[in-house]
RNA sequence: GCGGCUGUAGUCUAGUCUGGUUAGGACUCGGGCCUUCCAAGCCCGCGACCCGGGUUCAAAUCCCGGCAGCCGCACCA
């Protein structure tokens, strides 16, 4: 029955073009959907209140990168070396395994993150075979998620579909810094395609190749991520199902954000606030308050950036409870391997609430003995001597009484009278520090489908969606009552002069009313309006609302703003009944 | 990636076992008639054997391979 559901939701999404699975004609494949025109319709207008919600609410900005990335990228990231999973193949079943699962089966030892060849050697030294039909096993290889592809006419340097749209926000990092003008906490947002080779995706749209991401990395101090808002959020109860209550197979708990925090259930103030934006942004677009949970990662499904992760779930009942949003701490992982491959330095500045006076012992070389014996090199030396660790000079001039130094190949010693030391007083006014990342990963498909499973109603007489009205595809249908010469050509205007304010409005006379009612509530479109034979007399039409069927008569002139209204929720339609 | 089952108009399906005229029906969709408000009725029309190879005088039908879907296993940083 639940299936059903799903069944009847996807029988339309395909008859009325919202999803089609992509390159039909060639029998398709697996992994890939097209939106067909009511459902790039959607989408785009679920992605809008998204950009609503990120970037006029919370002030971050959106940036657009490239998808397919360098080698060094993805390398500095983790994502050549991690975003893959050890395979093995029994070479008489030819079943494929996961080469850690089949050791730490075996013999109980966790050896998640060892070289592949260590993996194999283990299998045979332990002589692990098959679980299922006792065979050998081949050598393990590993199978990455990425699109590989190649840059460039001679193809010499390697290239990746991105596997998330971060990456794309993290690398001009400076760049965004000066944008910011320096000063953290800052958010930047990025709505595009990513890519994952899913070696068998089977549930439609929940699972792609391809698939759209919307991203926020909001950088923040390591050591302050409390949030300004975080009065705003801390009355809103949330569903949350921690780590720990997960392991001891407990209910998840409705919880205010205020008690989540004050209990160490969530990390920050920052991280929940993205939880309480989540729940806010979905119940926006529709999906109810009580198929919504926010479920902590476990510490074994943990990526290895993150400090503290939580998925966004729906409850999808084919497909029981569903990530949508992933709501992650990753720290400084990513600045800070960006930073060591790169060479550039990535950290910000943050200026201390006040200045700290540090006292600290500072090297003092005698001039004029430098002067003497090093002559010209001296200013060179002495650059050099106070950039080391003064401790470890210390350290020498007090046990050898001198110091020796290489320079651009030469060697210098230095005796102990060259130099005095002396512990001076120093004002420091910051440090530079690699911020952290808060980040709300979005999988629009997965909404997509959420919204139009969760807005679906039948009953014995109709089936619609229910569709917010400020993101159904098409805003408003125009029928004339009858096919009569007079009502068509009302109706054809009244559509045109909708299309002329700006709303996105269809004309239907074909079949009776009652299927055009069907037609158009089918597809979730809100109103309906009937030109009738009052129409003739009296210049007004019914304004029909899909979700009750219930008619009111507005005269034509006044049609633009009551729809207007209707659909920016400025008022309800028992505002206008009689 | 492995195994089982399946693949006929937009959708559901008959036909496949037992090869043989123009692949039949229903709904949908388009055009028309009718119609004073919720998928009515009547007429007309569009529209299909997943792809490739083989067997055969002849293949939707039998065989092989591929692709896709469903289920199970595996996988899902």
């Amino acid at each position: 029955m639940i299936k059903m559901k799903h069944d009847r939701v996807m029988h339309i999404a395909k008859k009325r073009g919202f999803l089609w699975s992509s390159f039909e004609i060639y029998s398709g494949v697996a992994g890939f959907v097209d939106y067909g025109p009511l459902g790039a319709l959607l989408k785009n207008k679920i992605t809008e209140k998204w950009r609503n919600y990120f970037i006029i609410r919370e002030g971050f900005y959106e940036i657009e990168s490239p998808t397919i990335m360098p080698e060094e990228v993805l390398k500095a990231s983790g994502h050549v070396d991690h975003f893959a999973d050890p395979m093995t193949e029994c070479k008489k079943c030819l079943e494929v395994f996961r080469a850690d699962h089949i050791i730490t089966d075996a013999t109980g030892e966790d050896v998640e993150g060892l070289p592949n060849e260590k993996l194999t050697k283990i299998i045979s030294t332990n002589k692990i075979t098959c679980p299922r039909c006792g065979g050998r096993f081949t050598k393990v290889w590993s199978y990455n998620l990425m699109f590989q592809t190649v840059i460039g006419v001679k193809g010499k340097k390697t290239g990746y579909m991105r596997p998330e749209t971060a990456q794309g926000i993290f690398i001009p990092f400076k760049r965004l810094l000066r944008f910011f003008r320096g000063k953290l906490p800052f958010g930047v947002v990025q709505i595009g395609k990513a890519y994952r080779n899913e070696i068998s995706p089977r549930q439609g749209v929940i699972r792609l190749r391809e698939f759209t991401q919307a991203e926020a990395e909001i950088f923040v101090n390591p050591k302050n991520k409390n949030h300004e808002s975080f009065s705003e959020a801390a009355d809103e109860k949330l569903i949350l199902y921690p780590a720990e209550d997960q392991m001891k197979n407990k209910e998840p708990i409705n919880i205010t954000i205020k008690k989540a925090i004050s209990g160490g259930l969530v990390l920050s103030e920052m991280l929940i606030y993205q939880l309480f934006i989540a729940k806010k942004f979905l119940e926006d677009v529709g999906i109810p308050e009580d198929v919504i949970r926010f479920r902590q990662h476990l510490p074994t499904e943990m990526a290895h950036y993150a400090i503290d992760c939580w998925d966004v779930e729906i409850n999808l009942d084919k497909f029981g409870w569903i990530e949508v949003i992933g709501i992650a701490d990753r720290t400084d992982f990513d600045l800070k391997s960006h930073s060591e491959h790169s060479k550039e330095d990535l950290r910000v500045f943050i200026e201390f609430n006040s200045p700290k006076k540090v006292k600290k012992l500072v090297i003092k070389p005698d001039m004029k003995k430098f002067g003497p014996s090093f002559k010209g090199e001296s200013p060179k030396i002495i650059k050099v001597l106070e950039k080391l660790e003064v401790s470890e000079l210390v350290h020498s001039f007090e046990t050898k009484k001198q110091f020796e130094l290489e320079l651009e190949g030469k060697k210098y010693t230095i005796p102990s009278d060259h130099v005095e030391f002396e512990e001076i007083e120093e004002i420091v006014r910051g440090e530079k520090v690699f911020p952290h990342v808060i980040e709300p990963s979005y999988g629009i498909d997965r909404i997509v489908y959420s919204v139009l499973l969760h807005s679906y109603m039948e009953d014995e007489e109709r089936s619609y969606f229910k569709l917010k009205r400020d993101i159904a595809p098409v805003e408003v249908s125009v029928f004339p009552l009858v096919n009569k010469e007079d009502m068509v050509k009302i109706a054809v205007q009244i559509r045109d002069n909708l299309r002329k304010e700006g709303f996105l409005s269809e004309y239907d006379s074909s079949g009776t009313i009652g299927r055009r009612y069907a037609r158009s509530d089918e597809i979730g479109v809100p109103f309906a309006v009937t030109v009738d034979h009052e129409t003739l007399e009296e210049n007004t039409v019914t304004l029909r609302n899909r979700d009750d069927s219930k008619q009111v008569r507005v005269p034509i002139l006044e049609l633009h703003n009551v729809l207007g209204d209707l659909i920016s929720f400025k008022i309800d339609f028992k505002d206008i009944e009689n």
